[in-house]
DNA sequence: CACCTCTTTTGACCTGCATCAAGGCAGAGC
DNA sequence: GCTCTGCCTTGATGCAGGTCAAAAGAGGTG
């Protein structure tokens, strides 16, 4: 774990704590001060664990920079993402000490941090951030109800083509073709689909066959045309983002 | 869709609105009477449609009795039940103005109802009902979560017998042996665990040759160790309660 | 460059669940 | 009681994706 300079968090940090901005825009100008001053930032290199499945957490958080898993494993060691948290995405679950799961950085990885007793505080005496965090937590929501529709219906090839989709809409820049840096190995993408590192390889070449997607390199993905790819993921063409 | 008697609320509805003893342990006493001056109550039959998938929604409320499920479909007809509520379970989305899921009728079902923006006045004008209600939303979530290692990593076999153990543990009166009502058909059932009914059907019988469970009826269960079909769901012993 | 390690791809084979197709059984209505 | 209808179970077969094994890249290091 490195640390990150603050300095550099006016500019990242654009929607932190909890989208900043949002919640902000209803906030008393001393709100914004006194927030401030509760915030600190930490980094992680990809693949370090932030906290293990059960451990104590002390602290709640958005996503600065980068990219973290959600993992639940069982027993035998099955292991099932159930998470994966992008920029202003929350951290942590104010009300519980415990981790309930484990959380990696996928990628290099910064997070803008409130210890966890100081956040409930200012979430009882401020509601409009409570407020802001039930919206929030009420989107995660729905993100996973959609993701256990891909987990209990979809071929692998749909599972794989709507992943694709999802990060190559979020690192949307409208270029023409789109192209995006995968944030998982497929080692990652496996846990996330429910399927094993070989499938998502073999579903990745036969899409990359089929004209859907070109690779550049290891991490590198471009797409010609994501309607496409969106009805091969089962979706109609307007799909909504998943988490 | 048939009216429920408002008099058999005071018993029925013992914790509703949104767990309505735990909400109003805070309340002032002309809180509680203006939340049940909101309340309206409605009922429907099993297999009733409350409201279909993108349909406008213009309530929320609560489970009082009997069980709805949530479930998402696909364009080719594939579905996937997304959620189970059960009595005190929160229905709709405040801030939202149409259903993400279809939500059914899985037996005779009671509800609990406020005007969706009736509701959200209620939100922002007493703090603590937010918080209870960011409270059950964090809850739902991690039971999606944990249904996603469910449909993403357990066998047909693990699926069924973790369903069973739940349904038996929230159905629980500690009688020996453990005797619950399904409140789902076997197709429901499927739906819910990413199955065909077929194999529903053929895992039931497996677990109750070995002896894990006993049928009473085409709707009854009882089960002699719950800890044994626990075991044979893959989670450990005191695994936690899955939505 | 050679060497090592880690990730990804590819191949061959197998199995768990889906699919297709009959039956069986319980409750409702006569 | 009989019959109809809607669930549920059972059987036979096929295939998608898992498993096991090996090879091919892609970095990193001396």
């Amino acid at each position: 774990m490195s640390q990150f300079d603050p300095s550099l968090a006016t500019e990242a940090c654009i929607q932190c704590p909890i989208r900043h901005r949002a919640v902000c825009a209803s906030c008393e100008g001393d709100e914004i001060d006194r927030l401030a001053a509760m915030k600190s930032y930490r980094s992680w290199h990809a693949g370090e664990t932030i906290v293990m499945e059960g451990a104590p957490l002390p602290f709640v958080g958005s996503v600065v920079t980068g990219c973290a898993t959600l993992t639940r494993t069982m027993e035998d060691g099955r292991m099932q993402m159930v998470g994966l948290l992008m920029p202003s995405d929350f951290v942590g679950r104010p009300g519980r000490a415990a981790a309930a799961y484990e959380v990696v950085a996928a990628t290099d990885l910064t997070l803008c941090l409130f210890k966890r007793d100081a956040f409930e505080r200012m979430l009882r005496d401020t509601p409009h951030v409570g407020q802001r965090l039930l919206e929030m937590s009420l989107d995660e929501l729905d993100a996973a109800r959609d993701w256990m529709l891909v987990l209990g219906r979809k071929t692998a090839r749909e599972k794989v083509a709507t992943l694709l989709a999802n990060i190559l809409r979020r690192a949307s820049t409208d270029t023409h073709p789109l192209r995006a840096e995968l944030p998982l190995t497929r080692e990652a993408m496996a846990t996330y689909l429910g399927l094993t590192i070989e499938t998502v390889s073999r579903q990745i070449t036969g899409l990359r066959k089929a004209g859907l997607i070109a690779l550049e390199g290891r991490r590198g993905i471009a797409c010609p045309d994501l309607s496409a790819l969106l009805i091969e993921a089962g979706d109609d063409e307007d799909g909504r983002l998943i988490d």
